[in-house]
DNA sequence: GTGGTCTAGACCACG
DNA sequence: GTGGTCTAGACCACT
């Protein structure tokens, strides 16, 4: 699994690291039940501080992409997750405001709705 | 034009701001060419501090939202700002993490498709 | 004689219109011994105050370009003007650090100075 | 790498601070990929407070001298910039007022390039 | 009265 | 220890 993290973003770099650990996941680079890297190991990997990447393994793990067994570290497990109120709310909220720029920018739906799909279709690739 | 501010929110007051005056543009409850409130006027409406206001207008300037002109202020001036490369680039890196994390919550692309085309159709209302 | 404000440059008005004023006297759009629009009619011809217009002329003649005449109002007077150490001074440190920019940018110094020569050139025109 | 600020100037501080950090960078007192000092840390030995040198620090990103690295603070990163349209067009609008006054002083076109030859050719030192 | 600049000091997220 | 955010309050230049 390619992890892309780009120091100089804005973004935290454990966002970063949650956001490419969940892309991985809906890629099918790592699949369900299989392990991820120890914390040590990635945190190593990606040349950044091991609380970093607990960090993003603990948001999984709240977000319920991923357990955590003492034997196998942690986990993919994506049984139990679902789109509820709650995550599409978040959803609606984060994406709005790149609606509403792009709206003033003079895009139409339709522009704004052909990217979106050709961004939905390029996740499992 | 009403200004909605959370301030329990994890999102900077002044991003909160800026996306605020964009829907606001976005709704035409603000025109080409109007002036906003002062900075000090704004800032005691919402009841924060002055800077934080500036700083949010000084995105919205150097996102090409508004002008500051000396004689009248900030002033809305949206004629010359289209969707460059770099917005669509900003715009798809920003929702591509929400849309990797609704793929894997099982929302198919006709939801997601159904979703963002209500939320671009609330905009000017 | 066409005086070009921008007033939405965070260069104030009054030296705009001063940096104009001397444009014109370079062009000869306006000889020496030649009046100046007054204050009030300037002020009300670009649209702004007259404190403004006043805080112009103030400058140019503090710099020797103009003088003060009870029935003339403000009148070209370049007889007495040279370029001294001060200017000169001033300029180097004013273009400095323009040079210094486009020195990192990779401008060389052949293409800085053909720049140079065609701004001047371009100056009585 | 010596920063030269002049609190008497009516040239705002964190302007005068990013032309001398830009200087710097011509000089060669401080490579790219370097970073700089912390904004405490020079904030503290300049003798003014941590905004201001956070202000010059964000202009120099704004404008591309530096990126701000998570983990090395900021940093100089001169690989991705060059002498465009908009930069050129800014630096000729910066120095035509300077040779317009140089042109009513007398100042020929040989001596006012034989100054900006030896403007250009002492930065590096 | 406007924004721009600067200071001082605080808290927090990040690494 | 780093920068980011926010506050409070001050002075100034500009119009």
């Amino acid at each position: 699994m390619l992890l892309n993290i780009n120091f100089e973003s804005d973004i935290p770099i454990y966002i970063q690291l949650k956001n490419e650990i969940i892309m991985g996941i809906a890629k099918k680079q790592i699949e369900n039940g299989e392990s991820l890297p120890s914390v040590r190991q990635l945190a190593e990997d990606i040349g950044i501080n091991m609380h970093t990447v607990n960090k993003a393994y603990n948001m999984l793990k709240a977000e319920g992409f991923i357990s955590m067994d003492r034997r196998k570290g942690a986990v993919v497990n994506t049984s139990g997750i679902i789109m509820d109120e709650k995550c599409i709310q978040e959803m609606v909220d984060g994406i709005r405001p790149y609606m509403a720029e792009a709206y003033c920018r003079g895009m139409t739906k339709e522009e704004f709705l052909k990217i979106a799909e050709e961004i939905y279709e390029d996740i499992p690739k």
